[in-house]
DNA sequence: TATGAATGAGTATTCATTCAT
DNA sequence: AATGAATGAATACTCATTCAT
């Protein structure tokens, strides 16, 4: 009797994230209007019904989704640059690591295609987003490029513009593994992938001797 | 009469990119599930029954809409490769240029987003993009990279990997732009974008001389 | 140029029975509802809008259809019955000769299927086809029934019934065939059917006298 | 609460045959294409959606109407022919009583109707009829009829031909009444209409010593 | 809490009908 | 007379949401 009670506690307890976590999957595979509830129930165990018990509406499940997954890693990262010391560039290279022990190797790395295909269905969602990950997001590097740059360890350029650049390559690499990465016969090596993007990164963000070359 | 038959003929011969321009733009704005075909007959200014005498699905729009567009610049850039002399850098501006006029430029902008987000939902329509476009792309990309690594221009480095990397941001200002971009109050500033792309690259691909500086 | 006009002329005239007799043909294949105009039309070597100008709707050209093929026959009928001089079973026998030729052997075969399945849709056709076909065929056989019993070639029998059982077999034949008909991998034999039928009805129609050995 | 979950199991249960019911009567008067599922749903009391728990597609229900009604009854004819002793028109007789109790005195009764429409439609229903009811049907009689041959008591004609001749007007009374039978003004009577046929059988059957009195 | 039967608004698709040429 | 492009009403089917149990 006491250990239903405390296993339905747990479960419980537990039953948004086990939610969230099918809905994420099945979002990211079908995309949210392709998404039924029903299979997201299913898939967690649950009765359609249930679902209801925890969110709302399909959108309060898909912001759930959302929110859920990555703040945490945000924050991780901005603690993370707040204690650095080293060069700028290493700290690039630690937020990197950071990013793809906890989102990149993780459930949570489909959220980005996600986001990029509802973000015009849910400007509220998107706004959250943008505000709550890509902004402290930016930051974090935008923090990293300037102090790189004031140290002479990064030639200047134009910081806003550049963080973008230096984002890029790394978003890309997710939303490429939940789209048409489906089609490329080849392994792709996304070690080696992040590798490169910081070999380029290295030479191509070096302080203003190296402009001189050009 | 005669001018009355013309325009009418005109009219029908306009029809079907007509139809695909006002459904890439919907699929673009709203997904592919979340555009109804009646507005994007309207859209269009006709009415639902003529898309069908045009596409006989949602689905053949919607690879009519990814088919159209972009596979004449693919072309282009080919062509461009086939005559270019001068250096492998200078190749992969002059490609980037094209594309960026061809597509970046023009309603076309849309379809990386839109492919990347159905492309799950439609594995052919996505083999067809993902041969016709992406592997095209990406082999012009190889060959000019493979091009200036024997030449001394570039420092040798994972070919398949380094297109990856190089292609990513040109990918992802498209993408941005027609998801998270919308909750950017700044404007954005894809030329700058580009041409700190190509900075970094310029300096990040640059001969193995430099590599041993870091 | 008169040549074309006599053509056209010609053209013309036939078209009306032309689409009828396209219009019977996939009225009977594939029922009312479920059969196209522009199939019609196709099969007719003409255009959609061409039917329009032979008749004002769908339901006009069923009614076309219909009308056309029977009435003739149940012309020559009452023609054959007034005529007729011998025994009242050889007028049974000429009347089902002349309807099997008349209609059996042609394409006009199929209609009491369709009208059958129809009637309920259309119950003004319906009425005029069992006015002017059923009503007055039946009155054909009741009459030559009761000439017969009159002379006690048949026993006494209630009229209007036995002309339901006498007609029944003969319209289950033509139903059959374009229905169920298909399911039957042996070859049916109607000549057999029919003479069977008539063997039947020679032996259970005969006078009193065979009745007391009941 | 006992009681209202009876009552809803008793309801969920009931709900197939409900449904199957008024599709029958809807599909029976109007033909299945005319013959609109939010109709059906709403004859039955329910809503459009909960036919679809129930069945997968309008295909399905004109299935489920068509093996749901008569092969109970093909059922017990087999077990009535396999213990009948006395003569064989008698068998025909029983064989014929129950039929009309179970199918043309029950909502049953318009399915040779409806199959005969939409037969080549469905190919694959007509089969299934084919063979479960139509077959089973004719090897029934076609099982009396060599009984009674080879007792005597008929005289010798080709069976499977015998079969049809024996059947049509069966069937056909029950097309009748579902179609044209609407038009006629008098009241039919079907007693007397299948008794006619029996004793015009009886009559028509008998063995060969009757032949010479032709 | 959990269920799953029931709902009904919403959308892709078809096709009879019209009409400018 | 003939065409066939265009229309839009009609309908099968889906699925988010509700609610009685």
């Amino acid at each position: 009797m006491l250990a239903d009670a405390t296993t339905r506690k747990r479960r419980k307890d537990a039953r948004p994230s086990e939610l969230s976590a099918a809905a994420l999957s099945l979002f990211v595979e079908k995309g949210f209007s392709a998404t039924r509830l029903e299979d997201v129930a299913s898939r967690a165990g649950v009765s359609k019904g249930t679902l209801y018990l925890y969110f709302d509406s399909k959108e309060a499940l898909f912001k759930a989704v959302i929110q859920e997954g990555i703040l945490p890693v945000v924050a991780e990262n901005e603690a993370i640059a707040a204690k650095h010391t080293g060069s700028s560039f290493e700290l690039l290279e630690k937020l990197l690591d950071n990013w793809w022990g906890k989102i990149g190797l993780t459930e949570f790395a489909g959220i980005p295609k996600l986001m990029v295909a509802e973000a015009r269905n849910f400007p509220e969602v998107a706004r959250f987003y943008y505000e709550n990950v890509i902004c402290r997001g930016r930051a974090l590097v935008g923090a990293a490029l300037e102090r790189g740059m004031a140290a002479g360890e990064f030639r200047r350029m134009d910081v806003e513009t550049t963080i973008d650049v230096v984002i890029a390559p790394i978003l890309m690499l997710l939303i490429w593994r939940f789209s048409l990465g489906c089609c490329q016969n080849s392994e792709s090596n996304p070690r080696l992938y992040l590798q490169i993007h910081l070999d380029i990164l290295r030479h191509g963000l070096r302080g203003s001797h190296s402009e001189s070359q050009v």
